[in-house]
DNA sequence: ACAAATTCCGATTGGTTTAGTAGGATATAA
DNA sequence: TTATATCCTACTAAACCAATCGGAATTTGT
């Protein structure tokens, strides 16, 4: 049981936005290579680059030899806007009654409400912070300092 | 579509733990009073409350006029623990291969996988930085500033 | 003209998770 | 001894996830 799960849409999402920046001297990327390098089912992946598309984040080319490429250079996108294509927009908790009056009125529900608001914000920014290109760099410096993503092996 | 949420598991949680915060001076407080007050299923928040009580966030007292009593004072207890109880490990992602050896060479998953760990430890530190009390005390000064969850109603 | 490569699109599916419900056993105050 | 509680284990209906399946449309190269 983990919680506040990014699901494999913005998480694949991200992969081949990263792999599209690497390669994007190339000229047009095909899905299936972009499958092949990052492992992934091609067949998934081709439900979700269209919604990247209608976004506005890739082109896509038809056709043989066609695939996708960036629509904006690296450093103007942002994984944020990747990840909320992707999966909707962060929204730790729903309202209850989504008019918003006569919610929130003396039950402590309405005390709660700020911790989430708080912890979509915190992402929010954090995400809308870092773009493609900054990924691209930390991966040719660093080379990935190996941190740790599971709790219990601190 | 709305992604990284929390389940209503930890969200019922921190709302019991308020509840039981605010009448903390009355003695034992019965599931039955929070579950009105809160407008919730008694018998599914029978479900969270012995894994708190497991926990050590809140003592139970069996019995007629029994129920339950937070554990620390409400200053001493944070969000975070509460939700973590609930609802496992905040973890954004899993990595592919639970051992992180031959994992992330070279592939841009590698690269994406800082992005998973920032917004974990964001989100970490956040709900370990509020108290119950700080929730309470919020209630009752600022009366909720009616803050919106939703992205989409800026 | 044709074959191969590729994007595009909708439907279906198996598995998991979520948010409860059901039904009772145990403990205690009055 | 009754009413009020916690405690515990199942079960379930619905939703969601992560694909898979099958094929249509578009473009390049031969």
């Amino acid at each position: 049981m983990k919680s506040v799960r990014f699901s494999t849409r913005g998480r694949y999402g991200v992969q081949i936005m990263v792999d599209l920046a690497r390669h994007s001297e190339e000229g047009p990327i095909s899905l299936k290579s972009v499958a092949d390098r990052q492992k992934l089912s091609e067949h998934y992946l081709e439900q979700l680059v269209p919604e990247l598309r209608k976004a506005g984040l890739v082109k896509s080319i038809r056709g043989a030899q066609g695939g996708y490429v960036l629509a904006k250079k690296p450093e103007d996108i942002y994984i944020g806007d990747v990840i909320r294509v992707l999966e909707g927009p962060i929204a730790p908790v729903e309202c209850n009654n989504q008019t918003g009056k006569d919610c929130c009125e003396k039950t402590s529900f309405c005390v709660t409400r700020e911790v989430w608001v708080k912890v979509r914000d915190s992402i929010n920014d954090l995400v809308d912070s870092i773009s493609l290109a900054d990924l691209i760099k930390d991966a040719d410096n660093g080379e990935g300092e190996k941190v740790n993503l599971f709790e219990d092996e601190a």
